[in-house]
DNA sequence: CTGAATCCGACACGATACTG
DNA sequence: CAGTATCGTGTCGGATTCAG
């Protein structure tokens, strides 16, 4: 007993830590916030992890009703998901990106992986931050030619990302990461001009909306 | 290099946490937000921890531009206090303490130390997070006979928790730790028979308003 | 009494290899 | 695809000691 996880004070910060607050526990949390992942999706996204220990995390989250295990019948593929618990955990992880963004963030450094899904998740928590309010919902898809499309989207109230579809796109963006970190990266005054890395397909009104979207002072990511 | 803190992601969460995801420099914060501390206060607060790691912690967080040392003129104490970059944790505290009360929350375990300090910084996150709102700021004074007092102050707009005096107190609370604890624990409905455990000194006014406000369903603790 | 440093053991974690 | 097994290292707890 009193394992080295433990602190024991009566504390609810104290408790919540002693729950999430291993290596990797929330950043695999962070990953399942996009939708359901297999284990190994989760040892990509989470570079450098071990096999071992992403077992254990995800055996330990299990068994605290933080995410589920869900075998497809007849297939050995195990998908894990969120549970209410688990997704109440979202504002913890919004409050460290926010803080994240303005005190820890830095460029990329060489051979650091860098995942489109993690990009525009960070791009969606800023977009909640700043309280951009499109008039109506949207669905955006965004592509990257061989990988999974990511979506980005806003259901009247608040921005999230997902990987599973989330309904019919309004418009679709196929880009390389590259120019999607340069356009989301650049000062508001030089995005207009980095828009020629992004094709953008759909109708007039919806290219309109991502348009003042993200360039719109109040959704600067700098 | 390569330190096993470090995780080596394009990642703002990850940054974040590779800066205050140790164990112990949260629950640093979490003290340092009630106010300057010195060594020794962090030490009986953080009950566990030893001068070892708690040297560590502070000498990271130093460097990490979270804290500041502020020596007394001919005085050998040490006072620590947040920087603005320690104060912009205070939603990650704040969030971790609204998903631990709703989830990981338990009742006190044999042994567990209690301050009256953590109790009252996690009622205010909750009032906080009700969006209690009285119509004047006001300062609370708890007295629990030989300890240090704690305020709970209301600026207006959001609620606190300090032990250094912030202005005159509109109502002084002499009580005991058992019986705030029961006060602050118990269902609403039981609360105002609990108020026995409790004397309030101050303006009909002002103790109006403690009543108001902790009696009132928005500011329910369980 | 405050703010540490030191030694040692327990365990959390990383690296690599391997399996159903 | 979804994990285990083995082995080494780093982080942390516990006790003791020490200087200002």
């Amino acid at each position: 007993m009193a394992r080295t996880k433990d602190y024991g004070h009566f504390c609810v910060i104290a408790r919540s830590l002693e729950v999430i607050g291993e290596k990797w526990t929330l950043l695999v949390v962070r990953d399942l916030l996009r939708g359901p992942q297999r284990f190994t999706d989760l040892l990509r996204y989470m570079g450098g992890i071990t096999p071992k220990w992403l077992s254990a995390r995800l055996r330990e989250l299990e068994a605290e009703g933080i995410i589920e295990r869900d075998s497809v019948e007849g297939r050995r593929e195990v998908w894990y998901r969120l549970t209410k618990k688990g997704r109440d955990l979202a504002p913890v992880l919004e409050s460290l990106a926010v803080w994240g963004i303005e005190h820890a963030m830095r460029p990329p450094q060489p051979g650091e992986p860098i995942f489109p899904e993690m990009v525009l998740q960070a791009t969606t928590i800023f977009l909640n931050r700043r309280g951009v309010h499109p008039a109506k919902p949207l669905v955006w898809q965004f592509e990257f030619g061989e990988r999974r499309a990511v979506f980005v989207t806003f259901d009247g109230e608040r921005w999230s990302s997902r990987q599973d579809e989330p309904g019919a796109a309004d418009l679709t963006i196929t880009t390389t990461l590259g120019a999607l970190i340069a356009f989301l990266y650049a000062p508001l005054s030089e995005r207009r001009s980095l828009l020629s890395g992004l094709s953008l397909e759909g109708s007039e009104d919806a290219r309109q909306i991502f348009l003042e979207t993200m360039t719109r002072p109040a959704a600067a990511t700098a």
